[in-house]
DNA sequence: CGGCGGTTTGAACTTACTCAAGCTTAGTGG
DNA sequence: CCACTAAGCTTGAGTAAGTTCAAACCGCCG
């Protein structure tokens, strides 16, 4: 079962924003009618995308947001002067593509598709003079993109200072509350990113992960199977996260 | 000589944002005058703080913004069921503190100031009012988050696969750019912060941040006194950062 | 069936941590 | 003004956690 099955209701053409089933989580939730329908307006018919293939460009200028509808995309920034990339987060249905880019008008990491995902694409400028007329929406941007930070600044005390149990715990964790706000199972998801992804994500090697989730399983608090996994004990878990 | 007399003109009671030093930095930044005229009028003498003293607590709701006047301060959290805190950041003169906050409407982590300092505080339920009737504002702030959000993937870049070398050469070239931007020197300033401060929001060991310091100084990249540092070679530093 | 990407597992090594002691600085009160 | 104290910083020695390198394994797709 891949992530796009779990979260049904591919987006086709002419298929409005209040019949998406992602409607609790998108930047499209809890707007007025009028608001909606202009939005519905903007929005075209979702793009498609192949796994590996890159929806922004590290680099490239800004000008579009884009709202996952199914699938799911990693963040990867290669920092100037280095070869490694670094994988810097990763999206899933209901997610905005580009709120770090708006300021500089530039995109300071690329976007890769994880599996067969589609996105929907959100003209910045259009969505600006959108939010001129709308309070509603517009307040809708500034939290969202105050989430985002927020969630970063979490993801930045998860690295700092904690051992590799604490790190993939937190992410376990994190990852099973996203899918959880998206309808999904809180305790059985796929993993659509590698080892290596998740690693280069928690700051570990991709060995360290594999050994990690070994050691969880061993303990009985996971089950994985090549990339599904199963969460035995959200207790467990957060006890090591908390743990010291 | 602490930050705040490098960054002089704390803003005397009814002086206005086009007299202020900070002007090209602040989120004041670029308005048409009329809206500036309307943001002064929201800002109230600025506060004093005085070194330790909290400027906004972990957990209390959130009602308004500030902007940082003079002095530095350090945004702490404390991870839920953890004793031990985690700097997340530092503020200096011109940014903004509690963005992260907005959208969950309660603050996610402690403010506290390293120093004496000063603050502006703008209620944020009449800048929202504001930015109802102006776009520029509203644009400048969305710009502003966005720039922050971008910061905190830069930061988050080099928490994770980087030695303490590279993360300690990041962080200081880090805040020479900053302290530049503000009209101060980009090679000799001071460390409002301790290396406890330092460590923690690195991700190392104080006794690290210590060694690492010594070594560069050893090495001519840098000259430390107490808290006063001199950086003698921002190449040396920049290749280190980019090593490997 | 063969190959390839991704994953697991093992062994040696390196980095940064912990613990501990001594030192410097700034701040306080006599 | 100096002495005393507490906080912060430096330095060293031993240790632990995670990395690197290497080899074997698995599952998927052509």
């Amino acid at each position: 079962m891949t992530a796009s099955e779990q979260v049904p209701g591919t987006r086709t053409p002419g298929t409005h924003c209040d019949a998406c089933s992602l409607h609790g989580v998108c930047l499209t939730h809890d707007l007025p009618e009028e608001t909606q329908a202009s939005l519905d307006a903007l929005l075209d018919q979702p793009r498609p995308l192949k796994r590996g293939q890159a929806l922004v460009t590290q680099g490239e200028p800004f000008d579009t947001l884009y709202l996952v509808r199914s699938g799911s995309l990693k963040q990867v920034a290669r920092p100037l002067g280095h070869e490694a990339e670094h994988v810097v987060g990763f999206y899933l249905p209901g997610e905005a593509v580009g709120l770090e880019a708006i300021g500089e008008r530039t995109c300071p990491a690329s976007v890769v598709a994880l599996e067969t995902a589609f996105v929907c694409a959100l003209p910045y400028a259009r969505l600006r003079e959108l939010c001129q007329h709308n309070t509603t929406l517009n307040e809708s941007l500034l939290r969202h993109m105050s989430r985002e930070l927020r969630s970063e600044q979490r993801q930045l005390c998860l690295l700092s200072g904690r051992t590799a149990e604490q790190r993939l715990a937190g992410f376990l964790l994190g990852l099973s509350e996203r899918f959880h706000q998206r309808g999904c199972s809180r305790y059985r998801f796929q993993l659509a990113m590698s080892r290596g992804d998740i690693g280069s994500h928690l700051g570990l090697a991709l060995e360290t992960v594999s050994r990690v989730l070994g050691r969880f399983q061993r303990q009985g608090l996971v089950q994985v199977a090549n990339r599904e996994l199963t969460l035995l004990s959200l207790e467990g878990l957060h006890a090591i996260l908390e743990e010291r």
